[in-house]
DNA sequence: GAAAATAATGAGTTTGAATCATATTAGGCT
DNA sequence: AGCCTAATATGATTCAAACTCATTATTTTC
């Protein structure tokens, strides 16, 4: 008659809860589906009741289910919380997080995870690193930037990658625009059009640093600073765009234009948080971090969270 | 940098809290010393900080440790009260706990143990069978009682024996009574004395049945009901009585009686709670088995808990 | 200072949580 | 219907880590 109940069980629950089935919860926390199917098998064998209504997608919750996730959801934040208080007694309060942004979509989701922060670490600095910068990893040897986004994680002596999440790059066409009419773009199909990016190098562009430039193409450019631009000239046949899926679901839903995945097996393209190497056991560093994917996951379509 | 804590860490730091030593909490945890050494050896690596400042007794918390305490004080209670929550979807709120007490000196801490139920089981319908009987047990099949008080787990077929606590009765004299010169008393010193006792059958007192009767001694008596009136019988030097330690601590600390052992390996004794069988895995009979535990480790001297 | 109590440590054992591989069940589709 | 696909359940196995045991080190007490 032990309470057989762990913090464990009630992540579990909670994940299950947020992502309405065990095969998605499990892959949130990095377990198998399996796994979760024995907790919970044991916990309700335990509480002598069901926990969720199966047979139904989403899961459901009956009552008890219900007072064990409010109980998560009470309970969790304040484990987080008295975590962060700890770490801010081993590491003092204060601190800066200027961060480094090389893609130019992360906005969207970077503003929402800075106001998760700022509530957090009241008394560590937060900025961003205004201007554009090629090599936002310098930033951070120059002391610029206390963390950096950036695609491509070159391993470079002095510097930690954290993953942030991975997703895949669509090519975007006007609706009515010819190639609509494949089920997936490949290099040459890109030969003859008008590409649309981002007033960026070309290394920092998923399409031609992987799948135009081994293949030798070369199309005709044209750059614009906001994604509304690259939609709008994509729309009115001005070009072919190349941009994360999870930026323009919300274009794609409302049929602005058309969108084909790259390649065969999909172009695929991941963040990751760049810090010192020295200072990646930075408790608020990594809180950051936390926050990030929590926020993604939560807010952004099809992606997937990348390490352990 | 997975956040390695779990409830297990949350109990074990406010027990050591509670208990002021690794050792008197691992007791209280049924765990050994070194398991809960290992255990905050563990945590403090995680969180790079130590959480109780040692070579100090009692183990003092550091502001960290603090921090955790704190977080054991307000989420170990929201866990109970949810797991009673599901006890309560399962069983349905309401049920009867009628008590029979054949215990004199019990209602010391059954009240505060009776108080603390109310609140936590508000539908229940809590009593005390008043009277005194000779067969408390008998009252569970009968019906006229839900939970038992007794000392004597006679195994009866129909009926669970829930641990309660052990204890050891002391023998209580006046300060100047010539037998107080003696380490511990033996059945032949009582021969000669005239013994005070509640007004119960022999089998119910331990002293007699434990060790008079077997010695064949059979001291003169003399009865009454209340605890502080065998104080005041046994200060005056009408007589000597036994009683249990935890029972009589008060009046010890201020010199009104001395006590000693009973025999040289001591008078042990517990307390148990007996219901019926079919019931004995009911929420509210276990939770007030736990609530008892609780008050009574908290509240009475020298008393340990038994059973798992 | 010696003895007793308490905590730390390291090796060894055991438990149980997770995985892997597979069976079962539900839901969608023609 | 009936098949196919996706999701969950199950049983056996693996493996990590929590605990115990035996011992040493440290601290408290008298």
């Amino acid at each position: 008659m032990q309470s057989l109940l762990e913090l464990r069980h009630l992540k579990t629950l909670a994940a299950i809860r947020d992502a309405g089935s065990l095969t998605r919860a499990a892959e949130r926390l990095f377990l198998t589906q399996s796994a979760l199917s024995h907790q919970l098998r044991q916990l309700e064998a335990h509480y002598g009741l069901p926990l969720f209504a199966r047979k139904t997608a989403p899961l459901k919750l009956t009552p008890a289910g219900d007072k064990l996730v409010q109980l998560a959801d009470a309970v969790l934040p304040m484990i987080a919380n008295a975590e962060r208080e700890v770490a801010k007694l081993r590491e003092g309060e204060a601190g800066s997080l200027r961060i480094a942004v090389e893609c130019h979509t992360c906005f969207d989701w970077l503003m929402p995870a800075m106001d998760t922060f700022r509530e957090r670490w009241p008394e560590v600095e937060l900025d961003i690193v205004s201007g554009f910068h090629a090599d936002p990893v310098q930033l951070l040897f120059e002391d610029r930037a206390d963390l950096a986004i950036v695609s491509v994680p070159e391993a470079e002596t002095g510097i930690a990658h954290l993953p942030l999440f991975a997703y895949d790059m669509v090519a975007l066409l006007a609706r009515d625009h010819p190639l609509a009419a494949k089920a997936y773009l490949e290099a040459a199909d890109f030969a003859d059009e008008t590409l649309i990016t981002y007033p960026v190098p070309d290394d920092m562009l998923d399409l031609v640093r992987q799948v135009l430039r081994p293949a030798g193409i070369n199309p005709k450019r044209r750059t614009t600073e906001l994604t509304v631009a690259i939609l709008q000239l994509v729309a009115s046949r001005r070009g072919v765009a190349a941009l994360p899926g999870w930026s323009v679901q919300h274009y794609l839903e409302r049929d602005y234009v058309a969108a084909r995945p790259i390649t065969a097996t999909g172009l695929r393209a991941e963040l990751n948080a760049a810090v010192l190497q020295d200072r990646a056991g930075t408790a608020y560093l990594q809180d950051f971090v936390a926050i990030v994917r929590e926020v993604c996951v939560a807010e952004l379509p099809g992606i997937q969270l990348t390490g352990a």
